[in-house]
DNA sequence: CAGGGGTTGATGTGATCACATCTTCACGAG
DNA sequence: CTCGTGAAGATGTGATCACATCAACCCCTG
């Protein structure tokens, strides 16, 4: 029915719903699960060897994030992507990080700015590798290390669920750009201009460069658009 | 233990998990729940009527949703709300519904502006009147209009979940501010600067109507701020 | 009278069962 | 051959039970 869900070991003291749910959550962020198939709770309790109950409520968390959509027939099903949520997201994106990255830029100190650093430099070998699955996760990374500098209950976590969101839809480009990258297609480091506009202590550089970045990265994979939007609309369900 | 918890009667199909979340978020909006006060499960349905079942995955939804907290001790509560906060969830509201009456405003028609024009009518009757709750929903109403005149699967969503996360809070200050509104003191109509900008096809006055109309509302309620924080650290729990 | 340890009740978590609903497939009538 | 109808399996929902954990409370000791 659906590839296999990496599996992490449980940490002491987590519940089993916990578990449950950051398997799914990142199953959902590495594309294991297809936009439009619609996942049963107890296929999925199975492959995980759980019970029913861990999975439901993980199951139901998700959908409350909108990770997960709740079909009227009660069915759950990853999103299909859409134009028109695609480029919602991305005004949403734009806006959110680009607050959170001006709110946060005071308190980021010599340690968090070079971490930041570090992990730039990381995407990038990773990007010269091919590896885009680690680059990807180093790219949020970075966001995530300059947009919690300040402690942020609030403007974060919308964040985070933002990606959720755009999760299923990255991962499913990935290979197809890749070549572009090695082709040297890759533009302008932006997360450089970010760490010198951090340093200046300069919003508005900041601002335009966190809006570059995400541009940038989604125009990458919005040329596949259409055609993933084209192939997920084929997909079979169950 | 909680303040009676008001009920409405149960759709047809409805299931008793969404019936529960809705009793559960009117309730939170309502403000029957004071910050740092936990609630059981038990307590709970029993209160509703329901068994556990419904109830936990109701509360899990509320919880992934940030409208409630979940302790360490697995306890959940009503959240509190810090300056910090309080601060972070305006910056947020204003970029949010900033963007949305933007994507939004191309999308109203002439039906649509006379609905929001009736609504505002609606909670100007409701403000002279002191009926302040009703006079908020009303101001839900009118925003809500605006944002969701082009559909919003994205945008409009995370905006209720900033509602929500004020909830508890904005109905707490209600009745303190009613005396200040009798007196005049309610600020120039935002909401009519908003409509105007609408016909005028004005994204520009339009964002600075909507910052304006939410700094109002919130500078309405925020000199209670600290009064009110102090209020919460000094709930009993449960 | 104050402090500590044990006990008892309450609470969240997880498992299992019963039931209503939906999907799907096959059979038969037109 | 096609469409409608029926049954059987699958699926989500809700209830109940068992258990580990946490909290408050009380009694005992110093």
């Amino acid at each position: 029915m659906v590839a296999r869900i990496p599996v992490t070991t449980r940490c002491e003291g987590e519940t089993l719903q916990e578990w449950t749910y950051q398997q799914l959550r990142r199953a959902i962020l590495s594309g294991v699960f297809r936009p439009g198939v619609s996942v049963t709770m107890r296929g999925l309790a199975e492959e995980l060897d759980v019970s029913l109950m861990p999975v439901r409520e993980a199951l139901r968390r998700l959908v409350a994030e909108h990770a997960l959509t709740l079909l009227p027939n009660r069915r759950v099903t990853v999103p299909q992507m859409t134009p028109a949520r695609f480029d919602e997201l991305c005004a949403t994106r734009i806006a959110l990080e680009c607050l959170a990255a001006e709110r946060a830029m005071l308190a980021v100190d010599e340690k968090r700015l070079a971490q930041m650093q570090a992990t730039d430099e990381a995407m990038n070998e990773a990007l010269l590798s091919h590896d885009i699955a680690a680059a990807v996760s180093a790219n949020y990374e970075f966001h995530s290390l300059l947009y919690t500098a300040a402690p942020s209950d609030v403007l974060f976590p919308l964040i985070e669920n933002l990606w959720l969101q755009f999760g299923p839809f990255i991962h499913g480009v990935l290979d197809r750009v890749s070549d572009d990258f090695s082709a040297g297609n890759y533009p302008v480091d932006r997360h450089r201009e970010t760490l010198s506009a951090i340093q200046s202590r300069d919003a508005f550089a900041l601002r335009v460069a966190i809006e570059a970045d995400i541009r940038d990265g989604i125009s990458a994979v919005g040329r596949e658009e259409l055609r993933v939007a084209g192939d997920a609309s084929q997909a079979k369900r169950q």
